[in-house]
DNA sequence: GACATCACG
DNA sequence: GACGTACGTGATGTCC
């Protein structure tokens, strides 16, 4: 077959596949011999998936992955910089160079280099040839480099964000279409390759020029004409950079070749070649997924002997079939017997739904030992799940709840028996509901968050691939989705007893495999003191809930919705026509198309920003955004606070249940969901009265206690900065101190911009202040900003030293730290580009944010046993605020004894330098106590 | 389901 | 020297 018209031909940028996966996985090795092996690992999982995803009409006849071969190609003949400021390659990285073009071979697609040139140019190559011969070709990478390719026949296909490049995607990035990228990039150069370019001028100035005058060519021989006298200067004095660099960026598109298109047809792996190679590296789940998807036989991967310290995991494989539906009384007490034998017991509930207040018990399974577990249904109802009325009838082979339950309970409360759980949170609840308290547990979601946190997500299906190697079977197929959705109790039982009891097995290898890193891993303490006794204080909160008054919030609601309407009409009005006020996209297009507002800007989908920054910047000038924002402002409380608010009252209990989790942010930091509760609105007059609707309990009062300035107070104590410290000790206001010591203005003529500047550059710090932020923050120039940094560095230079010092470390161990020891991980921090910014900036928020975070989990951990003789209850956390329920008349009892608790939450582990201050109010509602 | 927006600390 | 930039979250509506 020769290629031509019809045929479509894909070109994968090998070397960007190896790097992507390189960053994406953790440094893996193979488990026999200790091989680095997580970029191959990567690199065949995006093989594969993008084999996977090769279907319709769209999929192409011709494909081959391209690869750099040495690092000494005809550009460094042309000049010796080139690409010179390259980091070396990484260590690990270069043993699995070869393995990916085996890998490639093992998928049966074509891989191809050539010494002397770069991928690029043997891509430029074909993708030419592919476009000569009337074909249509895909670039399969993102780098820049290859977008002057791009057009007539030849886009360029993002893989990981499946965002297709065609010119007008150029266009977007370079401001110039394909065929005058190359003048663009000659001109703004290329820091990663070390193109020189023109000193002084980057894309942006770049495009404008050759727009201008039409292309490098014109512009250097016209260059004298240019306005401006520095750029002027600087194109004629660099004539010569300017050309060699277009010859740097300048792809070849004549590589000789020993090879033609043809000889890339498509072809379908070897089943034997590709699995032995997937075994080879012992890629356990791919080996496996890939064999099923062929309808082979996965080939055993040998287990590899047990390093001496590495923690010892019975690689038993995983038998549905093996697992055990228990039925009856005898049954269950075999197993009861079984787990007094070993100590301990894994324990999975199964419900009616996610909802711990409103669902009902529906079966729990148990593992002993992995591969040993089983499922005890309980009201499992009859009939098939087609049956289109359902069955109210309970299946068959099913204990009663409550024998089930009298016999199990002792086991589940008794001290001698570790009851081990994922999320125990949920079962706790669960069995809380019906009058049983499980203790004592471990949790293997705490588990890996205290070892992991930073680095992935602690659900099960996470760690049991990434631990495992294994997949849990998935939940949906049992379950459906949508409107067609049924609940557990409604599964059949044979499927329910596979699922249930493979939870229960898969929770129990978990715990074997992390409860030993705990100690090596140093986090022990972490997860011994701060999260898993938080798991019956939160679960205790999250069940009292807070109480919500739903008419107040559906008066309110209707106000909002009448005020809303008002607008609209107004904003109708100005628009000249009807249209969503609703849709960013549409508001966009009436502003800044129909209306022929000046300034819109684009973002990276096409579509004009309209955020609160540019509407409000727009507002001193047209009424119309101005009208949008208090739109918004409503529709905002209304839709998320005084409407959704409404429909998360408990029918029962006619209060509020949120559900906090407990691993989900990295730095320690709880998360409230369903609904959400740590952003009721505060800030804006109208929002605060959305807290007038959380109200106390008829003779009860709210109380809220809230520590003072915590982050800025443990940054002092952190970065060792006496000034900052000092004021604390003096109680003076921190942002008037540090406006005073900035600005040289005396504290007693501070006015408030001058503090509502140091304010924001005191945030800013702990943010991992840049110029650029808080240039955007307070509005002022980027040069203005950045003197108010440096300034601030040099009267208290400590902060930097923290900022630097703690870069370092994480750079050096790919983590930071907490006060208390928490781990919290920061891999990014070692790619290359703005990705290492944002890491940069997450490193130096962390051990802040983190140690404040572990400061009132500490709080939260003693609260009940000093508020026990008291008629109060602990109901909510909002990261720095702890909001009560208490009986009138005890008000005062209970702020003594909980500030005493929240001011000395780090006593005795650490002695902070600063003290910390609680202030506290109470009230009929949430607005008052605050 | 991605994206934009906006509520909180 | 330019790049793209404040940290951490969750919920909602639009649009594909």
């Amino acid at each position: 077959m020769t290629f031509g018209k019809g045929h479509h031909l894909h070109l994968i940028d090998g070397s960007a596949f190896i790097f992507r996966a390189y960053h994406a996985l953790p440094p893996l090795t193979r488990k026999s011999d200790g091989l680095p092996i997580g970029a191959v690992a990567g690199f065949c999982n995006m093989l594969h998936r993008y084999v996977e995803g090769n279907t319709g009409p769209d999929a192409p006849t011709h494909v081959a992955v391209i690869f750099d071969k040495g690092s000494h190609t005809f550009r460094n003949d042309m000049y010796d910089l080139y690409k010179a400021n390259r980091d070396a390659m990484p260590e690990d990285l270069r043993p699995q160079m070869p393995l990916t073009r085996s890998a490639t071979e093992a998928f049966n697609i074509a891989c191809k280099e050539k010494e002397g040139f770069e991928a690029d140019d043997i891509i430029a190559t074909l993708a030419v040839q592919a476009r000569a011969a009337g074909g249509q070709c895909t670039i399969i990478s993102s780098d820049k480099d290859l977008m002057q390719l791009v057009g007539d026949g030849v886009e360029m296909l993002d893989a990981m964000k499946n965002n297709r490049i065609d010119r007008e995607g150029v266009f977007a990035k370079f401001g110039v279409y394909p065929e005058r990228v190359v003048d663009v990039q000659a001109l703004a150069g290329d820091s990663v390759d070390n193109v020189p370019g023109a000193p002084g001028i980057g894309i942006k100035t770049a495009a404008l020029l050759i727009n201008e005058y039409g292309d490098l060519d014109a512009l250097l021989e016209r260059a004298g004409e240019i306005k401006q006298p520095k750029r002027r200067q600087t194109l004629i004095d660099n004539a010569d950079q300017i050309r060699l660099s277009r010859r740097l960026v300048q792809l070849d598109e004549n590589t000789p070749l020993d090879f033609t298109i043809d000889d890339l047809e498509v072809r379908d792996p070897d089943p034997e070649t590709l699995l032995g190679f997937l075994a080879e590296m012992e890629f356990r789940t791919l080996t496996k997924r890939i064999a099923d998807q062929m309808g082979k036989e996965a080939p055993v991967i040998a287990d590899a002997p047990a390093a001496p310290d590495a923690p010892v995991v019975a690689d038993l494989p995983f038998d549905p079939e093996k697992y055990e539906q228990v039925s009856d009384a005898a049954a269950l007490q075999r197993w009861i017997d079984a787990i007094y034998e070993v100590g301990y017991v894994a324990v999975d509930t199964e419900t009616t739904g996610l909802n711990e207040m409103t669902a009902e018990l529906v079966g729990i399974s148990l593992a002993t030992q992995p591969g040993t577990a089983c499922y005890i249904p309980l009201i499992h109802k009859a009939g098939a799940s087609d049956d289109l009325f359902g069955s109210e009838d309970l299946a068959e082979g099913q204990m009663k709840t409550e024998d089930a339950l009298r016999m199990l309970t002792p086991m589940l409360e008794d001290p001698a028996i570790l009851k081990i759980g994922q999320n125990m949170k949920y079962d706790a609840k669960i069995f809380a509901q019906i009058g049983i308290t499980v203790a004592p547990f471990d949790d293997t979601m705490l588990m890996s968050y205290a070892q992991h946190a930073g680095l992935h997500n602690h659900g099960m299906d996470t760690l049991s691939e990434r631990y495992l190697s294994h997949t849990p079977i998935p939940i949906k197929p049992l379950l459906g989705s949508g409107k067609s959705a049924i609940t557990f109790d409604k599964v059949p039982l044979d499927k329910a007893v596979q699922y249930a009891a493979e939870d229960a097995d898969i929770t129990l290898r978990l715990w074997q495999f992390l409860k030993p890193q705990l100690h090596s891993a140093q986090v022990t303490k972490v997860y011994e003191t701060l999260e898993r006794p938080l798991v019956p204080v939160l679960a205790a909160m999250e069940r009292s809930g807070v109480k919500v008054d739903r008419d107040t919030l559906s008066r309110m609601s209707n106000a909002f919705a009448q005020k809303m309407a008002g607008l609209e009409d107004e904003i109708y009005e100005i628009a000249g026509r009807k249209f969503n006020v609703g849709s960013p996209k549409q508001l966009g297009e009436i502003l800044f198309d129909e209306m022929g507002i000046e300034g819109g800007k684009k973002g990276k989908t096409g579509a004009y920003a309209t955020g609160v920054d540019i509407l409000e910047d727009l507002a001193t000038e047209h009424e119309l955004p101005a009208r949008v924002l208090d739109w918004r402002q409503l529709s905002k409380l209304k839709s998320t606070y005084t409407d959704a608010l409404q429909t998360h009252i408990n029918a029962d209990t006619g209060r509020v249940h949120t559900s906090y989790s407990i691993a989900g942010a990295s730095t320690g930091r709880l998360a409230s969901t369903d609904p959400n509760l740590q952003n009721i609105p505060i800030r804006s007059e109208e929002g605060r009265r959305i807290r007038e609707a959380f109200i106390a309990e008829e003779g009860k009062t709210l109380v809220a206690l809230d520590y003072s300035q915590i982050e800025l107070r443990i940054l002092a104590h952190i970065a060792d900065i006496p000034a900052l410290k000092e004021a604390f000790e003096r109680g003076d206001d921190i942002h008037a101190m540090t406006a005073s010591e900035m600005f040289d203005v005396p504290m007693d003529e501070m006015t408030p911009d001058i503090r509502r500047r140091a304010k924001a550059i005191n945030f800013g710090v702990i943010y991992g202040i840049s110029g650029f932020g808080l240039a955007r923050n307070l509005r002022i120039p980027r040069s203005e900003a950045q003197g108010f940094i440096d300034r601030y560095f040099e009267r208290f230079p400590g902060i930097r030293t923290y900022m630097d010092d703690t870069k370092a470390f994480a750079k050096e161990h790919g983590f930071v730290q907490t006060l208390f020891g928490r781990k919290i991980h920061t891999p990014e921090i070692a790619s290359k580009g703005p990705r290492a910014g944002f890491a940069a900036r997450a490193a130096i928020n962390a051990p802040i944010q983190g140690t404040a975070a572990d400061v009132i989990r500490r709080a939260m951990i003693r609260m009940p046993d000093a508020i026990k003789d008291l008629p109060a209850t602990m109901l909510l956390q909002v990261h720095d605020e702890l909001l009560f329920e208490v009986e009138k008349g005890h008000e005062d009892a209970l702020i003594d004894a909980a500030r005493d608790v929240m001011e000395n939450a780090s006593d005795p582990v650490v002695k902070l330098a600063v003290k910390l201050t609680v202030d506290a109010g109470k009230g009929a509602n949430w607005a008052e106590a605050h």
